[in-house]
DNA sequence: TGTACATCAGTGAACGCGCGTTCACTGATGTAC
DNA sequence: TGTACATCAGTGAACGCGCGTTCACTGATGTAC
């Protein structure tokens, strides 16, 4: 069989999204080649034509997980006015819906321990990622100047980042879910001369939305 | 060679020790059978006389590496009157020189997410551990009442190991310590109605010491 | 006190297994004539 | 337009390797007599 033009950029896109998926919900070591061939409908034999390594895919894999991520939050964002933005990114991340479901969700909290451990090469891309994000939280501090707004954007991601881990430490219970209500008043509370951490956002707006690549922050 | 009544329990210790940095370095799968032995100065063989399987030493060598940072912290409290002890933890724990020691820090930010992937039994110790953790910070803001010190202590502590885990995503650079810097004020700015957070706290006690077995949170 | 035996922490070879990677091959379709 | 050939994404067997686990064995020392 030989294809069109696009078929192969087509396959490609396809592997990394999937592998994208499985490797934040496994880890970055949680699951094997021929499975994330398989996951995408393939063989593992023909891995080699797409990708250098396996070290290779989970580059790809990681940064197509957060571009989606700062994708989904610029288009979260864009709902709102500039004020409520933040509030709204921190109530989607911050829910049981975000928690249980890893393979959809942002990919620091799953895969930051892994790639902090991988190669120079590997961990710069994932910090290369992670700069865009925060500056991309930076743009919702529109009060601030640059500095400071850098500064909040990475002061409310450690806390968002945090309380996710934590939370899923934790599993699913009552203790969990008080994390996520803590995390949420915490990284509003970090934004404004405290005003945005009101009781409204302590009450987690609960997504039901489950799916194959449903977005889950 | 048949040896001293202690001599098993010492030698269990020391696996569990030796496993508990090594796992915290490497990830919960990051290392073998044989060379957790051999870190241990024994061969692998003699492994199962010790543990009824590795999951079993993953659960005893994070469990260790939790208790010893709660009584780590409990000793580090006990030098400050209350008013300053939650200052004194989080600039311990944001530290350059713990984000670059892994092995001798704290297990939340490099054993997390392996451990929330792991079956319920291990998930649930290590919840407990957490949960006896957030207890012990707590008991840190006096003069809140236990459920609003509960909360204050979850947040702090999301801020704490989300900023760590973001900080060794971006190295060892200018960024990684703007990260730190930005996660102390944070964590602090958390505790009391913003008077902690002050300058001076913003300034990290840069730790020098390292070696085999220091801590460094 | 001296001797024979029992104990059992630790050794090292071996097991089955799954991993990442390689490679000869397939066969549908684009291209040359 | 029809036919022969080239292409190359994808297949599946095979590779060397390291893993977790098992097991027969060792040998220093405690215990029984």
């Amino acid at each position: 069989m030989r294809y069109s033009k696009e078929h192969k950029l087509e396959t490609h896109a396809r592997i990394v999204k999937k592998a994208s998926a499985r490797l934040r919900e496994k880890g970055a070591h949680g699951i094997g080649v021929a499975d994330l061939m398989k996951d995408a409908g393939l063989t593992h034999g023909g891995f080699y034509s797409h990708f250098e390594s396996r070290e290779a895919l989970v580059i790809e894999a990681f940064t197509h997980a957060m571009d989606r991520s700062i994708e989904n939050w610029r288009k979260t964002a864009a709902e709102k006015p500039p004020a409520q933005r933040l509030e709204l990114i921190v109530t989607k991340y911050l829910t049981p819906a975000h928690r249980d479901a890893p393979a959809h969700g942002c990919a620091v909290p799953s895969l930051g321990a892994d790639i902090a451990r991988e190669s120079p090469k590997t961990r710069k891309a994932f910090a290369a990622k992670l700069d865009e994000m925060i500056e991309m939280v930076a743009e919702n501090f529109p009060e601030s100047g640059p500095k400071t707004a850098r500064r909040q954007a990475m002061a409310s991601l450690s806390t968002m980042v945090g309380s996710l881990l934590m939370a899923r430490i934790a599993g699913s219970g009552e203790m969990s879910d008080e994390i996520l209500r803590a995390g949420r008043q915490a990284a509003l509370g970090e934004a404004a001369p405290r005003k945005a951490a009101t009781k409204a956002a302590t009450k987690a707006p609960v997504r039901k939305t489950r799916g194959a690549s449903v977005r889950v922050e």
